[in-house]
DNA sequence: CCCGCTATTAGCACTTGGTACTAATATGAG
DNA sequence: CTCATATTAGTACCAAGTGCTAATAGCGGG
């Protein structure tokens, strides 16, 4: 077998890649070898046991929580808040928001803090936003922290409408501004999505 | 010890919820009381052992893999593209894009697959959002399909800025418009952000 | 044809972090 | 004091390994 050994193992490493919970008996199994092979094998790939593999993904998405679920709820932390008045958040920008490329950030990613901090400001998830301008006025890299500041410009409550202008900057330096054009919906008027 | 047994299931129950990586050992220790006494206890509880508790973390990370990918990269999966001059993606509006209390799709999820695609049409990764102004017309619900077509409506090479318009729509009805103003990076230029 | 080399397979002892079960001992309330 | 519950101890066993030694295959070259 003077070939078989080194394909063997690049498709082990592969078949491991994509579904780590798998034990050497059955990738014995798969690739019809013994499991002390596939031991070997991971030897000399320096793959780590099955306890070891889940245990690294379990911890990633662990250490991942804490940003992930940013991502879907509030962007950045509020760090003051008056309700129907202004708002404070910051957003640390971390690698996984900036183009590869170039390492600016996203667009969106400031756009979410924005929205998200306006949405905040008006009351607890009964905001929508209707119209909104932005400016990009400078690019934020990996690294930097962005802090939005939210004023609540307009209201007419009456309406159940709102403007909200939010300034972000880094180091005093904006870098963003966006105002929001907000509707605040009724308990009632919520259902009335086609 | 009359209280204590129901004291410490809930303060093991809290331990195990915000560190699942701890063993029993750690845990008698933690709680004084026997590796014996932990073991009743997650019994009781119906808490599983340290192994598979990381599995169910590691499981739930990897599942998610495939939907937390598009958030940090191409919001939305293009399914025509012209460079420079059209492209259009598809965005399944799922539940973990929504608020909880009325189901609307966040906006800043629109926002961003909008802007996606706007920076998808310009040139592969090297284009900037200057400006832009969306409009959210209806509210998008879980489980609808978004479809974003982007138009580059006007562009001036000269002075590296092209416009961009982005109607998204879900079952022919237009729910978002967003026109963007594009900057595209030079090679040469990249290299200025403070 | 045998020698040598790598690759593969086998076998055993030991490890972690448990389960399952039995039995002994506390401890406190009535 | 007694009974029930709580706690602790101890044993056998399991999965999925590591670490190590040793046997065997397969093959290419001289």
């Amino acid at each position: 077998m003077k070939r078989p050994k080194k394909q063997r193992q690049q498709a082990l490493k592969d078949s491991i890649k994509d579904n780590p919970f798998v034990t050497d008996e059955e990738l014995s199994v798969e690739f019809d070898v013994s499991v002390q092979t596939i031991r070997l094998d991971r030897m000399e790939l320096a793959i780590p046991e099955l306890r070891e593999r889940i245990k690294h993904v379990a911890v990633k998405t662990f250490e991942d929580e804490v940003k992930s679920l940013p991502i879907d709820e509030v962007i950045g932390e509020i760090i003051d808040i008056e309700l129907d008045n202004k708002a404070i958040s910051i957003f640390d920008v971390k690698p996984e928001h900036v183009f590869q490329r170039n390492k600016i950030a996203r667009g969106h990613h400031l756009f979410a803090q924005a929205n998200s901090l306006a949405v905040a400001v008006m009351n607890e998830e009964l905001a929508l936003t209707v119209k909104s301008e932005l400016q990009f006025l400078r690019p934020v890299t990996a690294g930097q922290r962005v802090v939005a500041k939210a004023e609540v410009i307009e209201s007419h409550p009456e309406k159940n409408r709102a403007f909200v202008k939010v300034v972000s900057s880094v180091d005093q330096q904006t870098v963003f501004i966006g105002t929001f054009e907000m509707y605040r919906m009724t308990e009632q008027s919520e259902g009335e999505a086609k």
